[in-house]
DNA sequence: GGGCATTGTGGAATCGTTTCCACCGAATGA
DNA sequence: TCATTCGGTGGAAACGATTCCACAATGCCC
């Protein structure tokens, strides 16, 4: 008896159950895959030793054979933010069904930890990964990927010709919000971004906001940016509000946001929409249960996820691996939230855009811009 | 030139930065694990080399000699339910930082796939599974985890004595519901249940509600059951609120229920808190955003999920193995859906247990009870 | 009856790492 | 001075699978 076990041979290996069925070991790999000729009787041995042994095959040496370890990685500023998750959802069942596992990892929207991450990831030797990242135009996580020639796909970073990518166009998104914001009368207009810098999606949102109120002719959207932790928000936004009184709208750059802003609103008096309308992002459900219900753009995150998943699974299958950008649906969901501006005195839908430039700008000097 | 080729080899394997650096392998190996004694000079080179080769170990290689992959699995009932995904937050933030990778799986509630998922991870040869199951009792995966004496922790399950868990005692916590709604003058309760047969959480909850309210002499709540496709709810609610007209109050199983409820109270024309009070359970932050508040149970899901990484993780490290049960904190927390009952003549916040049995019992017979 | 594909089979190489063991030279001890 | 440690090193054996290749036995066709 040896003083140390160095590690307890719990399971049965291919070889013990080839020595069980008397035979070689490539007899039993070609029943268990059914790779090649076997007798119906050796057939038969093999698979009665296999489950005699309780064999489950081993799949690190099959990996380090095959080079293959059927696992997708991916990559998420975080888990928790409801967005990702349902993607990770789908993401997770469009793997499983194609018989691959799904590692995750958060970047919490920082960048070294997206490249850490992504390079951990490679370390583990997954067969493809899925990212959300920063930018996608200066990530380095996304460069290493691309350099390593590794099937991969971008999730809601919507940057087309540089990575397959499963996403909506942010900007003609934000443009619908702007159209719904002109059509009711709202002139004065504030986008509420909370993580300018370290999102693409949310400065995206933002130029397609401003550029449509612009081809209306309507004055630039202000950008009020809030802090990175959400935990200060409910001391922050009512001040901020108090400091943009003038807005009649506020486009929020997600729909967690937008309800945090009709929370800001109570405790400030304000009514929503009558003193103020409040357009959000994302969809999420809980946007309809409150009152009033949040108007919103309407994605999909669950399908970006299973299509960020396709566009791997099919670049693994074969080497096709053509840099397709899937476009998820989209759509502007009306809700209570926004309503026909207070001061509007056109009656009609029809609006007209007005060409004289707003004398009382609305864009601050004291706000951050990026 | 071959026609096919099966594999390319991008990356440079340990042996070539070893003849690259004019070494063995061995002496490689133990410069980049510091795993023994090297001189300066062969340090250098080997690293060099292995700078110049762009090295990246190969955890596949390391896995098959070590028989440790670094991986934790996990199997929760959903990803995209924002509890479960606030606790896959945390498992993964704690797992990395102890040099752990995540792979996560959904069972979507049904026993099998929990089994299929564990089964497939145990193939990988996960190190731990961090599992979230219907019932740790009657569980066949948990069985096959512990069969397999593969270090484990569960997360919100909770089962003292079957097996290592993060959790809350949900019975207690749904017992300080019961004190509030008894404070508050209700009588007439209701449980409303998404997953009442697939969920151990849902009836340890109905069950420490019930067992409260006994306990204050009051008459047990009504189970109220519904549908399991969420998209339902909407017009299911209404219906099942109207049948039960004489309840004052409502204690969801989740957050997302309550909210929910309030939704439906509102097609309905009724008032929260005034003719109906509802309490919810979990704590999200959305139930601070809606008006009223909700009152609910304030759990913290990411804290279980760290506690049941450390759990794991600590069994990796020693065989302490104590199965140990994590109780995460929990209170509650009061909100504007909670008040005092309309019909409620006592006027002190002290109530009698009154002992009498209310002769209309509203156990209702036509109501599925699991 | 002699080639010849075909079927069933096992030996052995291979994937990339860790680690045991043997070895050599130099330094240290008695 | 000889024995003994010890720092530094490389060869080689694992780990558990897949798969190429060789080889035997069989069937078939001329």
């Amino acid at each position: 008896m040896k003083p140390t076990a160095p590690f307890k041979r719990a399971r049965a290996s291919i070889k013990d159950v080839a020595t069980r069925a008397g035979c070689g070991i490539a007899t039993v790999s070609r029943v268990l895959n059914a790779s090649g000729p076997t007798s119906v009787a050796t057939r038969d041995r093999v698979l009665a030793a296999a489950d005699e042994l309780g064999f489950q095959r081993s799949d690190i040496g099959r990996s380090l054979r095959t080079q293959r370890t059927r696992t997708i990685g991916c990559v998420v500023p975080s888990i928790a933010n409801p967005v990702f998750a349902q993607a990770l959802q789908g993401l997770q069942r469009a793997a499983r069904s194609a018989g691959h596992q799904l590692i995750v990892s958060a970047s919490n929207y920082a960048l070294d930890q997206e490249l850490e991450a992504v390079t951990t990831l490679l370390g583990k030797q997954v067969d493809a990964v899925v990212l959300t990242v920063s930018d996608p135009a200066s990530s380095q996580a996304l460069d290493l990927v691309r350099e390593r020639e590794l099937p991969h796909a971008l999730m809601f970073n919507h940057a087309p010709g540089l990575a397959p990518c499963a996403s909506i166009d942010n900007a003609s998104a934000a443009s619908l919000v702007a159209d719904a914001f002109v059509e009711h009368g709202h002139r004065q207009l504030g986008f509420l971004a909370l993580r300018f810098g370290s999102s693409d999606r949310s400065r995206q949102r933002f130029e397609g906001f401003g550029a449509r109120l612009h081809a209306h002719g309507f004055p630039p959207p202000v950008l009020l940016e809030v802090d990175d932790d959400p935990a200060l928000l409910a001391d922050h936004l009512p001040s901020l509000l108090k400091a943009h009184r003038h807005l009649t709208g506020i486009f929020a750059s997600n729909d967690m946001l937008a309800l945090a802003v009709m929370q800001a609103t109570r405790t400030l008096g304000l009514r929503v929409p009558d003193d103020l309308s409040i357009v959000g992002f994302d969809g999420i459900a809980i946007g309809q249960m409150v009152e009033p219900t949040l108007a919103t753009v309407q994605t999909d995150p669950e399908a970006m996820g299973v299509a960020a998943a396709e566009t791997v699974l099919a670049a693994l299958r074969e080497d096709d691996q053509s840099s397709s950008c899937d476009q998820t649906r989209f759509h502007f969901r009306p809700g209570g939230s926004l309503s026909r501006c207070r001061g509007d005195q056109a009656d009609s839908g029809e609006v007209a855009a007005s060409p004289l430039p707003s004398p009382t700008h609305p864009r601050e000097p004291s706000l951050k811009k990026d």
